[in-house]
DNA sequence: ATGGTATTAAATTGATTACTAAAATAAACC
DNA sequence: GGTTTATTTTAGTAATCAATTTAATACCAT
């Protein structure tokens, strides 16, 4: 890996090693979920899903459309979804897949 | 994922998420290297590289032994290494392997 | 033991990050 | 228009992290 390579695969995993974005990464696995879908899973206020889902927008590891006034994030990273499915096959081989 | 599993792994990509960490990692992918190997690699200070090691030994991700005044290190949790050669494949796919 | 190399530990400083609360935007509904 | 709901932004504070310097320790060779 080059230098530039791991400087980016490092800002990658950076935004992804918090436990509120790693949470919201694993729940919108295989669906979009709202803001205030992910506020009643993990446990905090709106601004903060808010701030988390900025920095993981930012780094292009998430998208979003609009309906109405909500708004729909999904994973639009191909190789996020594949390193996620990766770490729970590693990590928490119990769940199916 | 549970709660538990989501916070432990965050912990392990957190430890990874450094660049001159990523790098000893990437190095570490299939031999083991001395401190000093690592320093002439890597370019900071022998006490820099010795602080990111010391991280990711507590994290449980390397191991080392000793022979005469060296340390060689080494990863010693097999799940990272999968977790490394997967994000080679996904980010650098120009690396054979 | 002494000198030299390799490694670790401690302390300081500066930078980055996270959370909260409050104010602002934006789109629906009555 | 005014209210409600959903989300974002801003500002402030506290906490954490990173790099450097300095001091300390461990090991080998002579």
């Amino acid at each position: 890996m080059k230098d530039e390579q791991i400087e980016a695969v490092a800002k990658i995993l950076k935004s992804m090693s918090h436990p509120i974005r790693l949470k919201i990464l694993c729940l919108l696995r295989d669906r979009e979920l709202s803001v205030g879908d992910i506020r009643n899973e993990v446990e905090t206020t709106n601004a903060n899903v808010s701030q988390h889902l900025n920095i993981l927008r930012n780094q292009g590891i998430i998208d979003f459309r609009k309906d109405a006034n909500f708004i729909y994030n999904r994973i639009s990273d191909k190789r996020i979804l594949d390193l996620i499915l990766k770490m729970q096959k590693l990590f928490c081989p119990e769940l199916g897949k």
